[in-house]
DNA sequence: CGGTTACCCTGGATGC
DNA sequence: TGCATCCAGGGTAACC
């Protein structure tokens, strides 16, 4: 479920509470979730750990450990979640961090388990991991290197702004929102964009994640909660991600949901009237 | 190599 | 109520 700004929102919530504090133990409640790494050594690294800092990289969650204790990385894919406070104690728990003075529990929780956890030695063996698989931050990104990466694909602009490799940060609810924004189709192919598309939709990504990140993210369902257990604020006031049939905020026109190339199974929502494919651009299909 | 699809998991919502 | 079906914010291996 997290994208950048939900990742930023879990950080922001553990970032108050985690630096400086001692871990008196880390249970591993599903190893199935350790990547690279097993429970046992995890657990014997972490035990008496203090953490030094807690950060993102594109929506993966960093808690930095100090001394040579190392970093744990989680990356939340679509379930994954924590929590600060009790409300009943939360389900699915897959990791407890307890820590000490005063004792306290922090649980990430997974309820599909399709997210990820490892330990990286230190920072810029994380950093090499995550360079591997991932372009720049997707609120740190400057225009022109964006503009160097779509000029490298003919692929449409909304699969290539959800590819990692490109940007990192960006999935399905906010490329949707960030199109909508720039005024771009979403099949349109990423290098047929002109230099002043490229601008506006630079520009709409840093707005609409700002945006987002203000609101805390989006929730909906029993998924996505800030580490205090609230929703997110951003579907209140989106433009077209889940909102078929519904009048688009520019036209008033409905918003259209469809299913495009390159994206198997995910939903994408746009407004018809204010996100067209130029005739010059058009792909057969 | 670039682009696309199958598949990983499971809970909740919806429909019959 | 019970059961089947569909849906979902992500990512990667494998395929064409």
């Amino acid at each position: 479920m997290p994208e950048l700004p939900e990742v930023e929102t879990m950080v922001r919530g553990l970032r108050g509470v985690l630096p400086g504090r001692r871990l008196r133990r880390l249970e591993v409640r599903d190893p199935s979730l350790l990547q690279g790494c097993t429970a046992t050594s995890l657990m014997r690294r972490m035990r008496g750990g203090t953490v030094a800092d807690v950060g993102r990289r594109g929506k993966w969650v960093v808690i930095e450990l100090e001394g040579d204790v190392g970093l744990i990385v989680i990356q939340p894919r679509m379930t994954g979640g924590f929590w600060l406070i009790e409300p009943d104690r939360p389900e699915h728990i897959r990791l407890s961090f307890h820590l000490e003075k005063p004792d306290a529990t922090i649980w990430y929780c997974d309820a599909r388990r399709l997210g990820k956890v490892s330990w990286y030695q230190d920072a810029a063996v994380a950093e090499t991991a995550f360079g591997r698989s991932h372009g720049p931050d997707a609120l740190r990104i400057d225009r022109d290197d964006l503009a160097g990466r779509l000029a490298r694909t003919s692929r449409g602009i909304k699969p290539t702004l959800m590819d990692q490799k490109v940007l990192a940060g960006i999935g399905n609810i906010y490329a949707d929102e960030t199109l909508h924004r720039a005024g771009l189709h979403p099949e349109r192919p990423s290098s047929s964009l002109s230099a002043d598309e490229i601008t506006r939709l630079h520009r709409a990504i840093g707005e609409v994640l700002a945006r987002a990140i203000e609101l805390e993210g989006s929730s909906f369902d029993a998924g996505y909660r800030t580490v205090l257990g609230l929703e997110g604020g951003f579907l209140a006031q989106n433009s077209v991600y889940g909102r078929e049939h519904q009048p688009c905020p520019s036209c008033a026109r409905p918003i259209r949901k469809t299913r495009i190339a390159g994206l198997i199974g995910r939903p994408t929502y746009y407004c018809p009237t204010c996100q067209v494919i130029p005739p010059s651009t058009s792909r057969s299909r």
